[in-house]
DNA sequence: AGCACGCCGACT
DNA sequence: GTCGGCGTGCTC
């Protein structure tokens, strides 16, 4: 995400300057339907008159859409051809500020403003009457006529002092018919009003139970207290690492936008990490905060949506699309883990919740606090040019932060042919037995072998869609191409030549190294970790969690184990293939292999008890390698930023990839082709184009792709041009031209 | 998002 | 000759 400048005027469908304009029934205005229209339409004010802001029913076509008051007309049309819009919607009007955050966040994405509308407003029942129901409490008057089933009612309401029950409930809870309910409010005994059928979230209280900081917690949190108290703009990088207490210190930020009685908004990238996060939220502030996720499941959406709208909502705690909620005021913006890909939002509109997160806050005058013990490099990148403030949480216990580095030379320590747990690593496994200690070797591959190979005539088991390898999976005696998911069974004989017996599984993957483990470390308990054996995410947690416990000694595990968990009893990191992941032509190989190998070796041991890791390597003197041993992490950083500006691929901020892809491969090449020809046009803007590279052309689910970059300085318009350029284009039939916003998707 | 319009393939 | 595939465009 660039700078956060204030909103600026010219931007496609800017929220309009009158910013409460009231229109009459019968005035012109414009209204933005939410759908895939790129800009607001016109209509006429239905009876009573609207403002700007307000939830309306727009006729569109046919049919009838949700929309929203945008402001004057754009006149492009006489009046007397616009339709009337059909009725305002009992909705709280969205604010002025989420108006400019959803024009701001369209053009930045290039996502239709109808469609980012659309984002904000995905819950059910918005067009009905909020659902209501009948309490009942006591009523002024006696009745005349008194029975026991009246008089245990009108008992049980008095000990209930004053509280309200639905008839049926108070007809169960007091032990009578719902009849004797009914009459006593015909007599007049009872009274009814209507509530809201959605109850409100329970009042939270900053004050509930503060934590004891440390003084360097309590110096970040001060930092965030003074932001938010400020109500100003400001995006903060809260690093620190896992045990750190950054979850503690951004909670203070949360308590002070309570105080401010302002709404906070915490993002979280796993909807399975939530659970402990609500009880540790409850923990602090006495209740739990509202929750916007897929799981929560209609009623939940419906009710977090009109209290985050009407303000009643304190916290909401969600997922990605949350950061779209039409919030009544709000002043912080936490995005936990920020680094994790799950922010990103792939299919259909493609946005980054964190970039959104920070433009949010900008046109709010909002704090953001992105969190994470390994910040994405385009965070590290705008932290250090200035545009974020940095807070550095130190270790908790001392300055054991990351456990002791080692690399195992493979070249001098080469296992024999078919195994990959070298002699220096065995010993260290075996010592970490002796004390009763956990191991861990790390393998960033699932299944077993990732090549098949026919001794007799050298065929490879290849994908039939892709050009990729398939990879056999012994447990489920399948081949798996882990580029389209396409899978056979593992053949008996070589499909090429005939021969049977002669198909040899080549280089390791995880199932093939927890046997090559458990032959190692006979007496050992081993635990087989790897996302395509679990049954379900529930039980995939119960498992970790089983382990983390102690029912193993050395687990095998793929990056799965990089996230989450915790495994107090773990104390050494072995990982089995430290240069997996550095060939490629992958631009972020780097920086990903960095950050993952960190993540996992900072599995081992705590804080209070370093623990060691090693690194298997046939290149110890790789700069990547290097930097992890030496875990000086900003040197890393500078380098792997100073590369890129080198090697001309964008650094940071405004760019743009363009993602040209479909079943015919001359047609998509023609087309990116086309499209580079017409960069001229792009560097006209100030913008440059890069590619297509000449290297082969990808082929992913049966279709082929190929990838162009287009990079823009700060400030040159690259949305506006972006979008005449690809306009200026045909694509050739059956060929797709996706213009991806976000840096992490492309490079 | 729907829905109509429109231009090329296989068919009673 | 037509029926129908879904690519493209429009909705105030």
């Amino acid at each position: 995400m660039g700078a956060a400048r204030p909103a600026k005027a010219g931007a496609r469908g800017e929220a309009a300057p009158d910013e409460d304009a009231f229109f009459p029934e019968g005035a012109p205005l414009s209204a933005l339907p939410a759908l895939p229209v790129d800009k607001p339409l016109d209509y006429l004010a239905p009876p009573g008159g609207v403002r700007a802001g307000d939830w309306v029913e727009a006729p569109i076509g046919p049919r009838r859409a949700l929309a929203l008051v945008w402001g004057p007309p754009s006149a492009e049309l006489p009046p007397d051809r616009l339709k009337p819009l059909a009725r305002r919607l009992d909705l709280p009007p969205m604010t002025p500020e989420t108006r400019r955050f959803l024009a701001r966040a369209a053009d930045y994405t290039l996502i239709e403003l109808g469609q980012v509308l659309r984002l904000a407003s995905r819950a059910p029942g918005l067009r009905e009457a909020p659902r209501m129901r009948r309490l009942l409490t006591l009523g002024p008057e006696r009745p005349e006529r008194m029975t026991p089933a009246r008089r245990r009612v009108i008992a049980f309401l008095e000990a209930h002092d004053g509280m309200p029950f639905e008839p049926a409930e108070l007809a169960r809870q007091a032990g009578v018919g719902p009849g004797v309910v009914k009459g006593l409010e015909a007599a007049g005994a009872l009274s009814a009003r209507l509530a809201p059928h959605d109850p409100p979230f329970a009042r939270l209280d900053p004050a509930f139970a503060p934590p004891a900081l440390s003084p360097a917690q309590d110096e970040a949190a001060e930092a965030l207290r003074q932001s938010v108290a400020a109500r100003g703009y400001a995006t903060f990088l809260l690093k620190g690492v896992t045990g750190s207490g950054k979850t503690e210190v951004y909670m203070e930020a949360v308590a002070e936008c309570l105080r401010q009685g302002r709404q906070a908004l915490v993002l979280l990238p796993e909807i399975a990490l939530t659970a402990a996060f609500l009880d540790r939220f409850e923990r602090r502030f006495g209740a739990r905060p509202a929750e916007w996720h897929s799981a929560a499941g209609d009623a939940g959406r419906r009710r977090c949506w009109r209290a985050a709208a009407s303000g009643q909502a304190q916290v909401v705690v969600g997922a990605r699309s949350a950061v779209f909620l039409p919030f009544r005021d709000l002043g912080l913006v936490v995005v936990d883990e920020e680094h994790d890909g799950s922010y990103k939002q792939e299919d259909g509109p493609r946005y980054n919740a964190r970039d959104m997160a920070v433009l949010r806050a900008a046109l709010g005058r909002a704090t953001a606090v992105l969190a994470s013990a390994t910040p994405a490099l385009e965070t590290w990148a705008n932290a250090r040019a200035g545009k974020y403030r940095r807070l550095d949480l130190p270790e908790r216990f001392g300055p054991a932060v990351m456990p002791r580095m080692q690399a195992v030379d493979m070249r001098r320590h080469a296992p024999p042919r078919g195994e990959w747990i070298s002699e220096p690593l065995a010993r260290a496994v075996n010592e970490r037995l002796a004390r009763g200690e956990q191991s861990l070797l790390f393998i960033n591959r699932r299944g077993y072998a990732p090549l098949t190979l026919c001794r007799g005539c050298g065929a490879h088991m290849g994908c039939p869609h892709c050009d990729a390898w398939l990879v056999e999976h012994r447990l489920r005696g399948r081949l798996v191409c882990h580029q389209c998911g396409h899978s056979r069974p593992v053949p008996k004989a070589c499909p090429e030549c005939g021969r049977a017996d002669a198909l040899a599984a080549l280089g390791p993957g995880v199932e093939r190294l927890a046997e090559e483990a458990r032959a190692r470390f006979p007496k050992a308990r081993t635990a087989l970790l790897s996302s395509d054996l679990a049954q379900s995410a529930e039980q995939l947690k119960a498992r970790i969690a089983a382990i983390a416990a102690g029912e193993a000694d050395v687990i095998i595990g793929t990056q799965l184990v990089a996230k989450g968990h915790n495994f107090p009893l773990l104390t050494l990191v072995g990982v089995i293939d430290a240069d997996l992941g550095l060939k490629g032509g992958d631009l972020r190989a780097a920086e990903k292999t960095f950050q993952l190998l960190r993540q996992v070796a900072g599995r081992a041991g705590r804080a209070d008890r370093p623990g060691a890791a090693l690194l298997q390597t046939y290149a110890p003197d790789h700069p990547v390698i290097r930097a992890i041993l030496s875990g000086d992490e900003e040197t890393f950083w500078e380098r792997e930023a100073a590369q890129r500006e080198a090697a001309g691929a964008p650094p940071f901020g405004r760019m743009a990839g363009v993602i040209v892809s479909g079943p015919d491969e001359a047609r998509v090449w023609r087309t990116a082709e086309a499209l580079a020809r017409a960069g001229a046009a792009l560097e006209q803007a100030g913008a440059q184009l890069f590619g297509p590279a000449p290297a082969p052309i990808a082929r992913i689910r049966g279709r082929f792709r190929v990838r162009l970059l287009v990079k823009a300085p700060r400030g040159a318009p690259l949305q506006a041009a972006l979008r005449a350029w690809r306009a200026a284009t045909r694509p050739e039939p059956g060929v797709s031209v996706v213009i991806d916003i976000d840096p992490q998707s492309f490079l």
